[in-house]
DNA sequence: ATAAGTTTGTAACCAGTGTTACAAAAGAGG
DNA sequence: CCTCTTTTGTAACACTGGTTACAAACTTAT
């Protein structure tokens, strides 16, 4: 993804050829947890996984970033230090732009159309962070699930909802554990609340 | 508080007169769960709770709004027509200004010391949001429980922590049971990990 | 078609925690 | 000082869901 086509730069007028861009091998680290930051980052090709650990010990992945997503972007405004929430590792080649936060406030002030794709942006990452919030508030295997097929059932517009990963990813993405998202399915099934098989997930009531 | 006293104005040059200003009864519902929304919202007294329901029926406190803080804001921006993640209810007596979006649009424009506190206070809200997710993935009483303590330890400066509110209300900031809580701050205490009272919590190790 | 690898289903076990109910302690008000 | 209310401790129980391990089904490559 070339930058011009990213949704933060939609409609504006950034000199790009001044933007450092930085290529990573797979696995790298490109931020450290309780690290500071002096830059945007604009992933432009591969993705990246922002990872925090548990007390407990275990990781686990806080949020996935795809191209044209940001980081840094909540901690160039906060006026209390703040740090970044996650160790971001890359997974696969990736490429990423960096911004420096001064200038990126220069440019802020005078392009109205950037600010409003950085609002924008920023707001989208806050409500997609709530919605992750109620979903861990679930209380149980099932309402995980279900809140997860309702969610999906809005984005896809149908009741047949495709799954694009396999059922460990899911169960990952669900924050529980693959065996247990098993033997939930197969007690919805039973009950009449679903249908399944690998690829897809119907509901039915 | 006055409207001039948010933090959201500081430095800023905004007529305040022209701002309505509604205010609310004890367990007034100000907005809808998954209702849209055309104004910026600003608690000035009292105070207000978002609250979302679990799909099992539990109903779970997502965030408290307090003098100086805003709703609405996500939604502001957010070019997907998003919908307010939760009931938002007064408690106690409580005044809220509103400003309509496209006056505070407008606004923003002109006025980039707004916009600094506007965004300062997005990203904080996001910030927030963060912790609570990590707090939510803990994955045991314990592990809740020490994330709590360590992230107060930052806040308060001293390993004696002092709780301004019940046990119960601790017990719900922490997403579990208050005979939970009780029996693990027992058992911390007796593996001398922490020693406590009605008022305080004191990290030993 | 066969073999190897991956994904999913299945079962048994049990630790952790929600639930409920009651007792004890602390605080508030007269 | 006594009573009433609120907060906290305590105990027993049930049950969800994590854990582990293995089998079955499905993919993919040769």
């Amino acid at each position: 993804m070339k930058l011009s086509e990213c949704k933060l730069f939609r409609n504006t007028r950034i000199d790009f050829d001044v933007i450092n861009v930085i290529t990573y091998p797979d696995k790298a680290t490109i931020a450290l947890e309780n690290e500071f930051s002096d830059n945007l980052g604009i992933v432009l090709e591969g993705k990246a996984h922002v990872k925090a650990y548990s007390l407990g010990g275990k990781n686990f992945t806080m949020n996935t970033l795809y191209p044209g997503q940001l980081f840094g972007d909540v901690l160039m405004f906060s006026k209390q230090n703040q740090t970044f929430p996650g160790t971001i590792i890359t997974q696969g080649k990736t490429t990423i732009a960096y911004i420096p936060n001064n200038e990126f406030k220069e440019y802020i002030k005078h392009d109205y159309d950037l600010l409003e794709n950085f609002l924008s942006m920023l707001s989208e990452k806050t409500y997609e962070m709530n919605i992750k919030s109620k979903l861990l508030s679930q209380d149980s295997v099932r309402d995980k699930i279900l809140f997860w097929l309702y969610q999906e059932r809005r984005t896809q517009q149908s009741n047949i909802i495709t799954l694009n990963m396999t059922k460990e990813e899911l169960a990952n993405q669900l924050y529980i554990q693959r065996p247990s998202l098993s033997r939930e399915l197969i007690l919805m099934k039973q009950d009449g609340l679903i249908d399944y098989d690998r690829w897809t997930i119907t509901i039915i009531k």
